[in-house]
DNA sequence: TATGAATGAGCCTTCATTCAT
DNA sequence: CATGAATGAAGGCTCATTCAT
């Protein structure tokens, strides 16, 4: 009734592809999916949502039209990963040794952690639409791990007080990147803490 | 030479109405100081400043004039409870044995931590302001811890290709409270990997 | 000339999806017009057009191509029913008693102010695509109730100094809906009113 | 932590009075209703706070800070105004004769009311936030009408059966200004109103 | 020195409007 | 013709920071 908006914006870039080709949505959601994991990365969870809109090169309406909330986006970004993350154990368990296999996936999920900094702590922001959501998401990844350990533990290689899912928050916890951290810390400290659950006496 | 060095102790103050006169802006420091460790263990490191000085019980002035920047309330809450930290060791190295002391240092240390949340995070930001400052606090820390590993690993029960301030970066870590986290975990974590620090093989 | 004009009732649709074939235009805008009364009884004349679209299970497109200006929408759902009111005045002028007559128009004449709360703030709203708009309306409905009020006036049941006009005005005043308001509010006030129209002294 | 606002917006005006007096906080929410009651005036109830703040010559936070919510800045405006309708009524009800002084504070509150637009619209929005306030404001001025009605009554000049409230309510809704009115139809329509108000027959 | 009112930049979010399909 | 995804301007609100008192 009122709006007085200037009638057209006109075209915002002229190099860029020829934009807004009806691109079935779902370019739109990915490239947001994608923007979003760069900039959480870069940025930590509470990056401005023009920096993720603009990096994904769509509007700011498009962001909220695919993930009405900043904690939508959260969840989409993680779930990605840890989808990738479940498909690795499947492939590794039926390769390597035991022992190697167990370290190989250990691998790729320090890997996947270390660039998730700022996420983790949103998750425990107390916000509600995290409710359960750490648990949720925890728990795709202990039956990836928990078949990994078994290996290892009828083998004798590890031993069994420890739950999978204790031993992936552990890992979890060392694979933060840390500032002054040499290359290869989360690696040696991880190989550490994996000795230790090895002492089965 | 007669004048008393003590800043005007009668000050008058017939006029005006019966304000805080001269009350030592260092108790304005420090209760800002208390106030932030616990503004910031209940909402994190980006809780608004008003929180902060409502809870010291001071305008918002007082908190620019003591802290220009959000970066130097930090610094100083983590530097006392360093101190803290690092008297601890001194008292605990002339305690108990080796191993005992290591142990109950660590506890200690995993308790600061615990409570210390995003204030890591903080410390990881990017900000310029904290340029070096983890390096800084940790290597205060170091020295404390040193002692009681060397000793540890005299007494042969400590590996001894890990600096103190890896296994402090470690543990540090894995004193970070996870949300599922069924009680002692933390705890046990740490004891795993403290077995596997004394894998000397 | 042989060719029907009724234009090609049995279109070729073999392979498309059942899309609504040539779903005449109307329905949509028939469907727009209902969808918007209701929703700006409910909601008023700044209901988002969504609300109103979806209502009317519709795509928003749709919603504009038959009516381009929020005000075009609006003068479309008060002429609708100013349509109805007049028809509903031939009706009863030629029924019932000078009085009872008038008395029952203005009766239907409330019962359509009355669910119009919102939309007679717009027309005031000092929008230019409302120029002269409520003149135009109001003018529409003048000949419907002079008619009635002259032969109440010739039967002097009514001052004769007072234009329908003003009338019409005023019950549509009166049949505001009031917060408050008991039953019968509008009613009885339009009846006190109407007293003041018979003080022909 | 993040917020890299530069460090200072410099003189918005160099013409401008010298700013930023410190000028009693209560200067600033009485600046502020004043712009309110003219910007609603002016553009009705939803007109943007920017419009507001330019208009009382203070920044956003200022409005904020007074009036936190839209409907605390609307019911400030309001009681405003009731204030000084109410006290008009003291000091008609001892001076005029009965019908006399009916009409002329009838006359005061149609002013009051006729630059309330906008206003009456908010308050049956269905925010909470006004839950119960039109009764609540009304309750103020019945009583101040009240007296004048019984007066009149007693003289034989208005019928008793209905409340001050109601007139109260009717009379406001004549108030209302219409588009095209002619000069002194409000006047007009109260007075026949108040006509039919007399017939106590 | 302390206070807290004022400021305004910046971010979030909604929604009118366009336009590719 | 209809659809609904995309866009981006507009406005709400918060909060860091300054500065008059």
């Amino acid at each position: 009734m009122s709006r007085s908006t200037t009638p057209a914006a006109g075209a915002p870039d002229g190099a860029g592809p020829p934009r807004r080709q009806r691109s079935d949505a779902k370019r739109s959601a990915a490239a947001l999916l994608d923007a979003a994991k760069t900039a959480f990365a870069q940025s930590g969870v509470d990056v401005p949502a023009k920096q993720i809109t603009d990096l994904a090169g769509v509007g700011v309406g498009t962001l909220y039209r695919h993930y009405p909330r900043r904690s939508d986006l959260i969840v989409a970004v993680l779930q990605h990963e840890i989808d990738e993350c479940v498909t690795a154990a499947d492939e590794l368990s039926s390769g390597a040794g035991p022992r190697a296999a167990l370290v190989a996936w250990i691998g790729r999920f320090t890997e996947f952690v270390g660039t998730k900094q700022g996420l983790a702590s949103a998750l425990h922001s107390g916000d509600p639409a995290y409710e359960g959501l750490p648990d949720q998401l925890l728990e795709q990844l202990v039956p990836a791990l928990q078949g990994l350990l078994d290996r290892a533990a009828a083998a004798g290689e590890a031993r069994d007080d420890v739950s999978a899912r204790e031993v992936l928050t552990a890992i979890a916890l060392l694979s933060q990147p840390v500032p002054g951290g040499a290359d290869g810390f989360s690696e040696r400290m991880i190989a550490i803490f994996l000795d230790g659950l090895s002492v089965t006496g």
